[in-house]
DNA sequence: CAGTGGTCTAGACCACAGG
DNA sequence: CTGTGGTCTAGACCACTGG
């Protein structure tokens, strides 16, 4: 047996991936057991687990307790991307950011937002709206809904130079959040504001965060026409 | 000192996060390196890793060696995505799955699809172009070129019952890919096999697959109105 | 029941980068 | 130069689950 000797788990990951890409190891099929592909490898059953276990993390490798371990045959792809603050997205793609705020309320929202947020029906929540820009042109739209009860903070905030996206971020206590990608079509006021064409077809995302029982914030950011996102693989 | 003891790596990552935010550790503020930690924690350093490895991976903490871990100041939200085969996500819905085949044809793409794949000018691509159905409704529109030099067992494939986004996967062996998120409007033809109204906003995935220096396959599907993408966080 | 992956431990060496 | 995280090792116990 031709035995080369893998120093790290990353290159016994690499061994591992380039035997299921060359159909050395077909969808479907059970590989050897960690300790004896460990025994194959040269290393330590440590080393094997943890190279085993990062390639299943891709979706490559099916793992179970006594089943043992199986090539996937409907490889699901796990994509992972970073969502950061607007600012930074923005200067990462060399681009120049600001920001404006076009409106800060205190008002009762709409049944829709209430429901949603889990306030009460005429309790008053601050509501942001602003603009992002890059290169001084549209990026993204942002329609804020923020709990006071839970960020009671943001009442003294104006919100005119630093934008609720990266306040919060600093300031805020949270536990959880949900986030959902969709497609909007642009409404006569959206397209002004990002200087597109009415019914333009606007990446969309939406983000609801909280704190334990509370919600903190829900947020729609709508991009400028031809925005994509690109996650790595 | 008030000293609990963790037992697994999960425990002490939870204790990690409920201090972050908690604002025991402040955003940007070192945190004790791993050794005391683990001390503290009454666990080995390699538990501790463990744990703070996998906060680290989210985003929340900031690791360097030498200048120890820090709360990230601009916590970078890390989402997950899955991306299974059409037919699985959308039986994952409890929907019925159906699938139809539009058309199949050996065409010399137009310039900026042979540009993307970097086949020659006048060499022939395999061009499918398929709908895929959630309980009888158009779900997803699939427009795919495959490069046959390198999948030549695509070319007696009638796709007619099965789609080749299931079939490529289960076929193709392929090194890399790049996907790409945005929005598109439908076009009179897009929408009428949609069914939804022309200009219709919709959620759009483009993928393009290689395997080594060869262009495996391009693919856009555009997702009928109203499709949501939702990640893990 | 028994085989498999999941994890913990103590100790060690090393690569990297801050000071 | 030195502190920090990154990793490897051997050995051990355990949880889960398939047969």
């Amino acid at each position: 047996m031709n035995r080369v000797l893998f120093r790290d788990w990353q290159s016994v990951r690499d061994e591992v991936l380039r035997r299921i890409h060359a159909r050395d190891w077909k969808p479907g099929e059970l590989i050897p057991n960690e300790a004896d592909l460990a025994i194959e490898f040269g290393c330590a059953r440590t080393t094997m687990n943890r190279a085993l276990r990062s390639v299943a993390e891709t979706g490559l490798l099916d793992r179970r307790r006594k089943a043992g371990t199986r090539v996937a045959v409907q490889p699901v792809a796990k994509a992972t991307l970073d969502i950061a603050v607007m600012r930074l997205e923005v200067e990462d793609r060399g681009q120049n950011y600001s920001y404006q705020l076009i409106s800060r309320s205190l008002v009762v929202p709409p049944d829709e937002i209430s429901q949603v947020m889990k306030s009460h029906t005429d309790e008053k929540l601050l509501h942001v709206h602003a603009l992002h820009l890059a290169d001084d042109k549209p990026y993204a739209l942002e329609d804020r809904w923020l709990n006071l009860r839970v960020v009671p903070d943001a009442r003294t905030q104006s919100f005119q130079t630093v934008s609720a996206n990266e306040w919060l971020l600093r300031n805020t206590p949270y536990t959880h959040g949900e986030i959902e990608f969709s497609a909007t079509a642009a409404t006569p006021t959206t397209a002004s504001l990002l200087a597109c064409s009415d019914q333009s077809a606007l990446f969309t995302i939406d983000r609801l965060t909280w704190d334990k029982q509370n919600d903190v914030t829900k947020v729609q950011l709508l991009f400028a026409p031809g925005h994509k996102l690109q996650p790595r693989l």
